[in-house]
DNA sequence: AACCCAAAGTTGTACGGACATATTCTGAAA
DNA sequence: TTTCAGAATATGTCCGTACAACTTTGGGTT
């Protein structure tokens, strides 16, 4: 046999969400009481509660205690999922590269990067420029192949002072994008040729095709805490991501 | 009271997760079975089982029927959810666009392709190669913007000859991509130097960057069912995502 | 050594009951 | 009519049992 027996929960769930999206209840209507369904589908109270866990992880319908289960949809939202597990993993870098520090400063950030700040174009912000290079199996440092801009905003006086001396900026950088504090990250890919500053310390020739990522960070109340340029060597870097169905595992 | 008593169930899960944590557990170890828990815990197997739902839930055990529940993580990950609603959102063309036929042919595959399409290096595939446009606010076509190769995994005879032709072949590219037999996607995003072939229906010069999209489509059995190569002038195109932290809305 | 099969161990499915807790309804009192 | 306490209703938690389905183990056979 190929095919496996579908369990009883599962079928009857199958039936109440087929009554759901056959539009049988309207939206906000209580489904059956669970003593009701035990006899309509001559089933134990467990097995009924199995299905209806099944229904209301669908997104269908809401549960509450003492009242009922609600029809809160008609249609199962059909979403595709992307789920990275950290910071490094989104910025897919793995831990076979480290940023490395180039140099810090105080620039007044052009209008694109103070609508990300939040900021008037032309307030000074603090910039820190690294470089991200492989690293082989040794753990030997190889070809460099990322340059990232990473733009801070406006910061208290003696906060920014820290920032600016090099050794306490990149801690203080990886600090602010420590996963359990961002709620949410906003990232563009586009390509560009690269100009010469960019290309020189990727040893690259200037107009070579670059993968350009904007990176913009938030915490879980919305403010930004960075945003971040970085030009990939197009032959040294590619980006992946797999979207898989909500239902599939 | 404001505070709610905690079920005998969560506080189980609350001491099996901080035991994962706090690495008394290996990865790959097994923690105990369901029964011995029950004696360990002094409560009944349904206890026991919806705790470890939880624990599993939380990413941090995976638990297999005969098996047992195996320790896969020893920090709960920190997930970030990307959700698009529809394919046309993971495309990023919007309703400003549509896909212009511009040929098909039988082709041999290259290793890539051919790795993708889960066959041999050489075999002959159906290719449709199509030009996609803007398209302003009164309806009218703009200027192309992106140059898409649809490649088929091989076909029956039969079905070959209708992809063949182009006016079927767009609706059955279509179709095959249809939302709802779609299980997973894999997308990689690359930049590239455009050549004299891709570079010519896109209006621009050969050398000029674009951002080269290779999209795999998979059904829910994990066959795959079209395989994509996209390039797009990179100054008419970018693909931006937000990435979500899970426990947020 | 390789293979097959039976037994033991483990999780999955499904049944039953009991009581706790939250919500809603109802009827009597103000 | 409004209010409030209690009854009725619904889901949440927790216990017990039994068997099915899957995996691993181990011993015997080839």
């Amino acid at each position: 046999m190929i095919t496996k027996k579908t369990p009883r929960y599962r079928s009857i769930a199958d039936d109440l969400i087929n009554a759901i999206v056959g539009k049988q209840y309207s939206l906000g209507d209580s489904l059956p009481a669970e003593a009701e369904l035990c006899t309509q589908f001559q089933s134990s109270r467990h097995t009924i509660r199995e299905a209806l866990r099944i229904v209301e992880e669908s997104g269908l319908i809401s549960r509450r205690q003492g009242s009922g289960s609600e029809v809160v949809a008609h249609t199962p939202p059909v979403r595709y999922r992307q789920t990275v597990d950290s910071i490094e993993d989104l910025l897919q870098y793995g831990h076979q590269s480290r940023l490395h520090f180039l140099s810090t400063a105080e620039v007044p950030v052009n209008a694109l990067i103070a609508r990300r700040l939040g900021c008037a174009p032309g307030t000074p912000c603090v910039l820190l420029r690294g470089l991200r290079c492989e690293r082989n199996e040794q753990g030997q440092e190889g070809r460099p192949f990322a340059v990232t801009h990473i733009y801070f905003p406006p910061q208290p006086a003696r906060r920014r002072d820290k920032l600016l001396q090099a050794k306490t900026a990149l801690p203080a950088m990886l600090s602010l994008v420590d996963a359990s504090t961002l709620g949410r990250i906003e990232q563009t890919f586009t390509a560009e040729a690269m100009n010469a500053a960019t290309a020189k310390p990727l040893q690259a020739k200037p107009g070579a095709p670059a993968l350009r990522s904007d990176r913009a960070y938030f915490d879980r109340k919305g403010g930004i805490t960075v945003f971040a340029i970085s030009w990939h060597r197009a032959d040294l870097f590619r980006y992946s991501t797999v979207l898989r169905h909500e239902s599939a595992g």
